[in-house]
DNA sequence: TCTACATTTGCTCGCGCGAGCAAGAAAAAT
DNA sequence: ATTTTTCTTGCTCGCGCGAGCAAATGTAGA
């Protein structure tokens, strides 16, 4: 072998120049760079010395295109207005890159847009789609699965009932309840439900849940108001509206919020607008336990989500090779602070 | 041609299939999805109707391995903690998207992680690497240039002075200039400087500059304190710790942080912990101009990156196919609110 | 109508790797 | 030592597409 003296890391080294190197043939080389693949103890050493030196990696389209597994997921999100989105994106992106998989971020722009996404990702060839956001409601799914390029179709962190989907999520039902109990056995009497926008029917099992608790308690349906978007600004203006004009015995005693980003909306407008005091005037709840729920302005009472645990579930379900029923509904915890 | 009637969105549809079912050769199926080739308009027509009808879509993986262009750029984030974040990632996915880029999103985990994490993104043959992050330091953008398997390696939102990186950043020396002017003209006279994780030189800009400013003002060199991560929880405790033993004629008038996720920290702890006002006892300027900065717990006086102009450049220079001094500053906004 | 030129189409070859098989080497059993 | 079994290696072929050229088709001018 000639004493050639190339640079470290050359552009475009490909299996055939490391196989040259260390003095074995192609496929030896690809095969010491895959974890299932049956090489001496002696080859690998060999390719990895000459891997290393020449700065070879192996190249995952090409891989990808032969073996028809790209260990590429594609994460579809659609509202990068609530902070619990940054939450999951970290805890997905660390957990599935320790795993091997690849993550491809697609920002789903609306509701229309949902299909070109998907379309988009599929031309990746990705294995799996994930779906965190609201706008993904059964027409969009529906479309999704027919363009069935990607194995599975997970929506994360929002109960599903679509048969072809697998869905990730907490079992909202139970918590609400476990949250109606609390605002319940709080004293409370006078709620108010903050609910967001109810693109499709999962959307409403937190709502129903809670008023169905309340009426079958106290036998009345709680006042509830909408905000078309998860939004706290958009909220906090929504119940501006839907309070300013009240008087003292017409508030409601606490307001119940659908997730954090609709309470931490609300607990400024109750504090800043209307002059009230939290929890003395008016209490909040909310879900999911941003980082900025345990902030000193919100102390907010709220439900929190094991999504550790979920996204621990999540990278079993991408390599999960049977066609099951892998849905999965999770339990997390009450997290009581000041707010409630 | 028999009237055959497979199912639409039929798996692994190739442009074989449609060149078959358009009576055209599988080359000009391929032509019919590029917009640079040529192609008539009854041929076009015909694949594309064709391609429709069977549901086929190119497969981007053998598309990027045979012309070596992936369209496909590797976002580097390493730092989830501040909202920031959130709002750069919202900006920049909706507009690569628009232009045709595919993001690899790619979580450094830490200083050591980020090698590997290059190394990640460039198995898939990406174009370009996007560093937005603040573990990126000299030492780390060397090993990336070294593993050369993309074109071009983009530090984001952050000012570089390595001759092999394209840096897009807000220009910091003015807007920190522009801020020390607000501050001094306002009639603070006892500023603090509330400063980020120094891993490297570009990170201490805005402090120097504001130091710098002050020192020629006023001939003394203002105290300055570091947190060691821009999470604005740690900011609290490191306020704390700073300004709790201090009677009132030792506090500064005002903080000025390195950014907005310090400033709410910050702002945290001297109204709730220290029970002072803002801005009668102290006040705060932030960087960046996150959402939350208009919140009404904050107000926060700080300065907007020109974000989407940013970006809209980005694109530009991922498009730019010349070798040559792409690096640019932006210059932003001051937005004064209540908190200074 | 014929030539000159532009446009469009088809084709060979290769991008870098993996599946799966056959040949070869090594280890175990007889 | 010989046979059997196991492990390792090399190989053919194909994944789906693009570069770039050659052939075919179309268009304009004389």
């Amino acid at each position: 072998m000639p004493n050639e003296k190339r640079p470290p890391f050359a552009e475009n080294v490909t299996a055939d120049d490391v196989a040259i190197a260390a003095g074995v043939s192609r496929w030896t080389v690809n095969r010491a760079f895959r974890k299932d693949a049956s090489i001496s103890p002696k080859s690998l050493q060999k390719v990895m010395v000459a891997a290393e030196r020449l700065g070879y990696l192996p190249d995952l389209r090409a891989a990808s295109l032969a073996s028809d597994r790209s260990n590429l997921v594609a994460l579809l999100i659609d509202d990068f207005a609530n902070p619990h989105k940054l939450v999951m994106m970290e805890r997905l992106t660390r957990i599935l890159r320790r795993e091997g998989w690849d993550i491809l971020l697609v920002n789903t722009l609306n509701r229309d847009d949902a299909g070109h996404a998907l379309l988009n990702a599929s031309q990746r060839r990705v294995d799996a789609v994930i779906l965190i956001g609201i706008q993904f409601d059964d027409d969009v799914l529906e479309t999704a699965l027919q363009a069935r390029r990607f194995r599975k179709l997970i929506v994360f962190a929002r109960s599903s009932e679509n048969p072809n989907t697998i869905s990730i999520a907490v079992d909202d039902v139970g918590a609400m309840t476990e949250l109606a109990r609390y605002v319940h056995r709080r004293g409370y009497r006078r709620p108010l439900f903050l609910a967001g926008p109810q693109s499709y029917s999962a959307h409403l099992l937190r709502k129903e849940t809670f008023l169905e608790y309340w009426g079958k308690h106290f036998s009345f349906r709680p006042e509830s108001v909408t905000v078309p978007a998860y939004d706290p600004a958009l909220a906090g203006t929504i119940v501006m509206e839907t309070l300013s004009h009240r008087g003292p015995s017409d508030l409601p005693d606490v307001i119940v919020c659908e997730n954090d980003a609709l309470a931490m909306g609300a607990s400024d407008v109750i504090r800043h607008k209307l002059g009230l005091e939290i929890p003395k005037d008016i209490a909040i709840t909310g879900f999911d336990d941003v980082p900025q729920a345990d902030n000193p302005n919100y102390r907010l009472t709220t439900y929190r989500q094991p999504l550790t645990e979920m996204v621990e579930y999540l990278v079993k379900v991408l390599a999960d090779p049977e066609e099951r029923d892998l849905n999965r509904l999770f339990t997390g915890r009450l997290i009581p602070r000041h707010s409630a």
